[in-house]
DNA sequence: GTTGAGCGTT
């Protein structure tokens, strides 16, 4: 019985979608949950009783009844009786995408078998919901997986799920999170900038200049499209208008099924310095952070792990507790979302000298500055104001259990 | 051919 469709509905009077089947004529369960996220399994009305009845499920692989699907319609099965719980998420996520901030993104999946594949991957988080894009690191030379990997699924809601649990992947435990380049998106809301321009990072070969002006017309007028020669995996995208650009800044985007990310383009050559002098808190010394490194702000001696901020500027008070907050397995989501109800005040002292907090030299360059620290992360957190409602929601959990912190 | 905390060929 080669490979066909079989035709699957949430219920029995709605539209059925159509759901592949195996080359041995059973459906595994992960093809149906991808379209039909939280399933766990199927059901039909038998024609001869007029009864439903369960279609027989063997870890994860669902058998057809009487050996032979026909022609019948398959009812999705969830857990308990989920349905109305999901109807009311599939309304709340609606808000969401209103309000504009339920964007998904790249999640890293950490401690992969090494045997583990792509397809694997997709597999497995296919039954968590519809997965848009999977990757494992290699090595390049030898094609050995590094133990990490990447997914995207379509849906904010499948990404907070898939995040808020530990995850057996090949007979490890996996842990899906919030890659670091991500971490310190919150910030890029507070500083953006102008530019028309955009850097595609992660570009593969085979992305051709018209490839990348097609894929980008849906979002603003390309005017530029810029590959550098020889390959280079970037490229740069010019658009008509800035704010188009700037909306697409800190996103990953997939082109031709290739995870590509967006950020600012820095300045052609030399002139960083208009970076450094359009900064918002431009009264401390001149001071400042360009993107891509620590500059000449000095603050880069303390061996630091190289925290990249995307198009920022900001004085070292700040610079030194976005470090603590990137050392911390809490981030800056936390730090903006801790800022809530606080007061102005008490933002300062905050956490220079726990264990894994800033280095000595960073905890001074902290201390020093820290009165105005506080007033600095008060106008952060209301500048980003909107976008930490976002956050706090769904960081809530990594804050419950990590009471001490910021503000303490 | 090995390994097991991390962070994606700017």
């Amino acid at each position: 019985m080669g490979e066909m469709y079989i035709r699957v509905a949430e219920d029995e009077n709605e539209e059925p979608m159509e759901i592949p089947s195996e080359d041995d004529g059973t459906v595994l369960l992960s093809s149906v949950a991808a379209q039909f996220p939280g399933a766990c399994g199927l059901r039909y009305r038998s024609p001869v009783s007029q009864c439903m009845r369960g279609v027989r499920l063997v870890e994860g692989v669902l058998h057809a009844p009487e050996s032979n699907w026909g022609n019948l319609v398959y009812v999705v099965n969830y857990p308990k009786d989920n349905k109305r719980k999901m109807e009311e998420m599939d309304a709340a996520s609606a808000v969401k995408i209103k309000r504009g901030i339920q964007k998904t993104s790249d999640l890293i999946v950490l401690g992969l078998p090494w045997k583990t594949s792509e397809q694997d991957l997709k597999d497995y988080f296919g039954t968590f919901g519809e997965v848009i894009m999977v990757q494992v690191k290699r090595d390049p030379k030898s094609g050995n997986s590094k133990g990490f990997g990447f997914v995207r699924f379509a849906d904010y809601e499948t990404q907070v799920k898939v995040m808020s649990q530990r995850h057996m992947i090949d007979g490890r435990w996996c842990d899906c999170k919030l890659p670091n380049s991500k971490r310190l998106l919150a910030f890029q809301v507070i500083t953006p900038l102008r530019s028309r321009k955009v850097f595609v990072g992660r570009c593969t070969e085979d992305m051709t200049a018209e490839d990348l002006r097609e894929f980008f017309m849906q979002y603003g007028e390309v005017t530029d499209v810029f590959i550098p020669k020889p390959f280079r995996a970037f490229a740069f995208v010019t658009f008509a208008d800035d704010q188009v650009a700037q909306s697409l800044c800190g996103e990953d985007l997939i082109i031709k099924g290739v995870s590509v990310h967006i950020s600012n383009a820095e300045p052609k050559h030399g002139n960083s310095r208009q970076m450094m002098e359009r900064g918002r808190f431009g009264g401390f010394g001149g001071h400042g952070f360009s993107r891509g490194g620590m500059g000449n702000s000095g603050m880069g001696g303390g061996g630091s792990a190289g925290v990249n901020l995307g198009a920022l500027s900001l004085n070292p008070a700040m610079m030194a507790a976005a470090q603590a907050a990137l050392q911390s397995s809490w981030g800056v989501m936390g730090m903006l979302a801790s800022q809530q109800g606080q007061t102005g005040a008490s933002g300062g002292g905050a956490s220079a000298g726990q264990g894994s907090g800033p280095s000595r030299e960073q905890g001074q360059a902290f201390g020093s500055a820290a009165g105005s620290a506080g007033l600095a992360w008060g106008a952060a957190s209301n500048a980003a104001g909107g976008a930490s409602g976002g956050f706090s929601s769904s960081f809530g959990s990594s804050l419950d259990t990590k009471s001490s912190g910021w503000g303490m």
